[in-house]
RNA sequence: GGCCCGGUGGGAGAGAGGCUAUCCAGCGGAUUGCAAAUCCGUGUACACCAGUUCGAAUCUGGUCCGGGCCUCCA
């Protein structure tokens, strides 16, 4: 089965054939930590994860790696604010991205590089780019001169002119063109800076990731990808100073690109007030349903987050929970390859929507079997699909029970006593009393489903 | 202004020249002590206007509307 990817650089979906299919390399644009991460920086996270399991799933050796950007002018101002050291709000908010995407069902990338662990690697980058004559050096500052590389535009498809014409800010006087970019830049005392030939300094914004993707992953890589933002100008840059830096050969062979998550129609903005946070999200729902909610579209699509959108995803979870609840005596077939459809999708361009269909289409075979050998299949199934797109992993009483939301209604103890009271009252055909407990228990949310093995209950 | 995406049924969201997407919600039925869950069935879709075609929601052209990027941004 070969797997699709649209390649932004040619705006089509190609074959995606590795470099070396011994090491298949990815690289995907991580987060600023200088804030807590909201539900548009979870989309790349949660998509690029699901292309990380489809890869491992079909190569046996993936090498992913997943950036920490640690020095940057919003977390200086976000330290100088609050008086402390970089490290001190950088160390904070990377824990807490880690954490919220483990909440998210994210897998730890392999590798998860720190741009200040990496100035050497620019330094010497940037000494390279200016001995060929691809950058030059100016007041403090180094910077990339775009006319020297040909090519640039290719990936955003605008051409320099147009960029010049078009643009917003005005042109700092040391540059030698107006579409020149910033490598390195001088800080002030203030400032966190590094020692450099070109005086104390701290990098601009793309070159950490050219850098580190030579230094982890090699000169040339399979796959980079971020959100649709960074198309231009950060991978448009990052293409530039890589090609440049390596003599021409061919920095990233596909591209991709994740579209934007809208709130409410609105794309997210402070001033709006409408930035969800994953770290206030996951107080309300389960991780499980936000990492659903995301996937339930096509990841090239925009996305609107709603409060709706969210509870539909927790109730398609409940759904296909509710087929392995009903598989739950029975031990998966071993041996068990994901459903082809299934993986059909996802390789065809990660139709995540598409694969959730051949999901629900096992869930309703696995309602109707009653052969435990066929119900046996499609649970081993139905497990090592959905585990390509990171769900459906957790035990099924504790999703029914709640998952990981902190619950400050009944104990299981106790709904599990009510029920044995229930119970107790309808061998004796003491309905009324029976459904006095239901409903007691329905008030505080808790549904009961009686069947031929007992009866079970679920939150919400 | 330049470049690039979209407009699908009550909602979400795939697909794609003729064949049920799927999920949520609704309705009818089966099942159930009653429910819930489940199963079966079911409704008004493809922005608009032309064109190509035996046949278009799917291709072409145009129109309208919405969104994104154009050196802060996932």
């Amino acid at each position: 089965m070969t797997l699709s990817l649209y390649n932004t650089l040619s705006r089509a979906k190609e074959k995606f054939v590795p470099a070396d299919p011994g090491r298949v390399t990815m690289y995907v644009c991580g987060p600023t930590v200088y804030s807590y991460a909201h539900i548009g920086n979870a989309r790349p996270a949660v998509v690029f994860d699901v292309l990380v399991r489809l890869l491992r799933h079909q190569w046996p050796n993936v090498v992913f790696a997943r950036n920490i950007t640690d020095i940057d002018d919003k977390i200086n101002a976000a330290a100088a604010d609050q008086g402390v050291p970089i490290g001190t709000i950088t160390e904070k908010f990377e824990k807490i991205y880690l954490d919220d995407m483990e909440a998210l069902g994210v897998l730890p990338p392999d590798i998860d590089p720190h741009a200040t662990d990496h100035i050497p690697e620019m330094i010497a980058m940037m000494e390279k780019l200016i001995a060929d004559g691809h950058a030059y050096a100016a007041e403090g500052h180094v910077l990339f001169n775009v006319p020297s590389y040909a090519e640039y535009g290719q990936l955003s498809r605008r051409d320099r002119d147009e960029m010049i014409a078009g643009a917003r800010v005005e042109v700092a006087p040391y540059k030698k063109d107006p579409s020149d970019f910033v490598l390195w830049k001088p800080s002030t005392p203030d400032l966190p800076g590094w020692d450099s030939p070109w005086g104390v300094g701290r990098p601009g914004w793309h070159l950490e990731c050219s850098s580190m993707i030579e230094k982890h992953l090699g000169r040339s890589i399979d796959i980079h990808g971020g959100g649709v933002d960074l198309v231009f100008p950060h991978h448009e840059n990052e293409i530039a100073q890589s090609t440049c830096a390596h003599g021409g050969d061919t920095f990233v062979k596909y591209w991709l690109h994740n579209g934007f998550v809208n709130v409410d129609q609105e794309k997210m903005s402070k001033s709006i007030g409408n930035v969800l946070l994953v770290h206030d999200l996951l107080k309300d729902a389960p991780g499980e349903a936000i990492r659903l909610a995301l996937l339930n579209a096509h990841y090239r699509q925009p996305l609107d987050w709603t409060d709706d959108g969210l509870a539909q995803a927790k109730r398609m979870l409940d759904r296909l929970y509710g087929a392995l609840r009903g598989l739950a005596d029975l031990d998966p077939a071993g041996d068990t390859a994901p459903d082809p459809e299934f993986l059909a999708a996802l390789n065809d361009d990660l139709n995540t929507p598409k694969a959730l269909a051949a999901l629900f289409d096992l869930s309703r075979q696995a309602n109707s079997a009653t052969d435990p050998e066929e119900k046996s299949r499609l649970k081993g199934v139905l497990l090592a699909s959905s585990n390509l797109m990171g769900i459906l992993q957790q035990d099924t009483e504790a999703w029914f029970a709640g998952g990981d939301i902190d619950q400050d209604g009944l104990s299981a103890d106790q709904i599990d006593d009510l029920i044995e009271a229930r119970n107790t009252a309808r061998a004796e055909k003491n309905f009324a009393e029976a459904d006095h407990i239901r409903d007691e228990l329905a008030g505080q949310g808790i549904t009961l489903e009686d069947g031929a093995d007992g009866t079970k209950w679920r939150r919400g």
